[in-house]
DNA sequence: CCATATAGCTATAGCCACTGGAGATAGAGA
DNA sequence: TCTCTATCTCCAGTGGCTATAGCTATATGG
């Protein structure tokens, strides 16, 4: 039986994390000690670390609930697992995308400034002025 | 004079973020209309497009206080305005990374898994056992 | 001058996924 | 027994909005 600190420590999930978690519901309502204090087993430490490990991987909690549900039915199709893995990655992807659009235009502007004052400065001269961009963002 | 739903069309900031954005400091109270009614002049679209500017670059609402500050005064110099378009390039530039990680390990997931039913599905299988991963997330 | 439609007002709550604190109780080791 | 750490519940705060409720102002058409 391991306490909720242990099963913190063990799958690097904070203590208040782990109550969050179960509030949600993504981790049943763990059994209590005569002093009403969690108690888990390894079963509940797998099932936090696959929690952890898809909010590693960005999957919100609504994601995870279906990823729990269909992993509860291991006869079932998973072209809803792929599905949903695929609309993360799609997700991420869209992320990427646009933080390279600012990547360029923030380069762009910081390299650019040749002034020493404020008056001259392209930084700021670039957030008054959209027209100087490049590209939309 | 302009209406705050004139300035919301001009510069594609909504309604209730132009309010959020008074209460926070970023723009002056407004004047008001005898019926109390906020109206705004050119010098104010010019300010909220500067801030709408700085937020589609991803600053955030402190670091657009100081920029902001900066502005005002012309003279001064500005090396401060870099410092802070720095930091901001710097933390698009770690999220990117973060993201492309992600990317990485969801690409491998989602296109390995050749089995049909939860129980052989490569998605759920590597959620559960993170040795399958490449990297560190 | 009046009815209506649209736009605006304030105040408050909700979003996501935690995180931190207060104040009280439980459990483990000396 | 004492003390220290861990745990408990409950609640508030984070950022940057966004939405709702219930009200008032303004513009337009007849």
């Amino acid at each position: 039986m391991l306490t909720i600190g242990d099963l913190s420590r063990q799958t690097r999930v904070k203590v208040p994390t782990i109550r969050y978690y179960e509030q949600m519901g993504l981790l049943a309502a763990a059994e209590r000690s005569e002093g009403n204090q969690r108690r888990y087993e390894k079963k509940d430490r797998e099932r936090l670390s696959f929690i952890k490990h898809a909010r590693d991987l960005g999957f919100t909690i609504e994601a995870i609930r279906e990823l729990l549900a269909l992993n509860a039915h291991p006869e079932s199709p998973c072209a809803d697992a792929h599905h949903i893995a695929e609309r993360q990655l799609q997700l991420v992807r869209d992320k990427i995308a646009k933080l390279r659009l600012l990547e360029k235009e923030l380069g762009r502007i910081t390299t650019r400034c040749d002034g020493d004052h404020i008056k001259d400065c392209y930084v700021i001269e670039s957030l008054a002025n959209h027209e100087l961009c490049r590209s939309d963002h």
